[in-house]
DNA sequence: GTCTATAGACCGATAGAC
DNA sequence: GTCTATCGGTCTATAGAC
């Protein structure tokens, strides 16, 4: 990571050497994430060895430590791409739409990706883990730009009367968060009795409509 | 526990002595299980260890394998125990009030014990937890029967209109049991804007009206 | 004196780190 | 490929009850 921004200028070293050796390690990088975004979300952070991702990737275990320095920084790597993701998603987004439509779009991405197999889930206990996040800039830097996206869609929805005036912004964008490891999808999964796209629209309504008839 | 049960008649053994020592050890299980209890809720099973359960009731860890053979069996008598406060608290609730308004209460008295710091977080992922849970009878029994309680408010507040009748029953079901994880109270709670009170009315709120205006 | 339960040392495995 | 720490689980010497 930290390679690609302290590369020399093009015009100081040949660009297609640099651009060979960053592309070799940026890929292997991203093999290196996707296994741990993978195993994050099918063991959690608790029960994913180092040694499982070393295997997975097809490389040392050693040769991991050479890119990131404990299994907590493998986990903020494979959570600062997910916020990657998601800010691509959201740049993605339509700007003209509604502001609760943004919103519904954005928490049906969240249960696609868990659904996908592909969303992190990391223990909210565990100290070691936290403060490894806490001091990952990109990772910060990244959950703010999708919280203050979210946080303005919010205030406009409550605006414009299509979500409640009575909560507090910050309850309804935690609300949102917390579908991203809702276990109530898994619940529903295991029970068979409904497609994915079926899930995700139980969910989605008992998210925004709730639980009481209207 | 087999104790008890294979206790022989009181005319045949003097019953104090047999109600002595099976106190004893009733009193002593019951600390062990608070304590495991506490420790899950605060640290999660993973980060819990038995030494600090053996610490925390102050005997020795060996003196905690004369009760419960794992940990796992540790963590299951908490499960017993919390599904056993589940059922007495079912039990005192009026039996004349509206089906909503049991279920309300149920997702109240979960939303409590989570902000008490007394509702065991286990990992989803963990086979071996998943097992020993599966094999406990007591446990089963006991979320049978909670779930069965449960199930038949849930289709009468669907008969009287108060939930909606569109949404599968063991999705209201499943959503309802979601709030004893539910990350939401811990994010709103850090938050420190709210009193313990109101956090539970927020997300009671969210849970049954929804996040849309009405 | 015997018997049980305890305390605390101890072991083996596993996983993170280098 | 090794080193070390940690943790689940066991073993043994001992203290105390009867």
């Amino acid at each position: 990571m930290s390679t690609r921004t302290l590369a020399a200028p093009a015009a100081v070293i040949p660009p297609a050497k640099v651009s060979f050796k960053a592309q070799m390690l940026a890929v292997r990088e991203d093999a290196i994430i996707q296994a741990v975004n993978r195993l994050l979300a099918e063991k959690g952070f608790d029960l994913m060895t180092v040694d499982q991702v070393a295997a997975e990737v097809g490389i040392a275990k050693a040769s991991l430590y050479k890119h990131f320095p404990s299994k907590e920084d493998l986990a903020a790597a494979a959570m600062v791409r997910v916020m990657q993701r998601a800010q691509a998603f959201l740049a993605g987004l339509p700007d003209h739409a509604r502001p609760l439509d943004q919103l519904k779009a954005m928490v049906r991405w969240m249960l696609t990706l868990q659904l996908a197999g592909e969303m992190p889930s990391l223990p909210h206990h565990n100290s070691s883990l936290r403060t490894t996040l806490v001091g990952n800039k990109a990772y910060l830097d990244g959950l703010m730009q999708v919280s203050d996206q979210l946080g303005g869609w919010i205030e406009k929805a409550q605006a414009d009367g299509s979500i409640n005036k009575s909560l507090p912004p910050v309850l309804v964008l935690y609300t949102l968060y917390a579908r991203a490891c809702d276990p109530v999808l898994e619940f529903l999964k295991a029970g068979g009795q409904h497609s994915d796209e079926e899930v995700i629209a139980l969910v989605l309504q008992t998210c925004f409509e709730g639980l009481n008839a209207r």
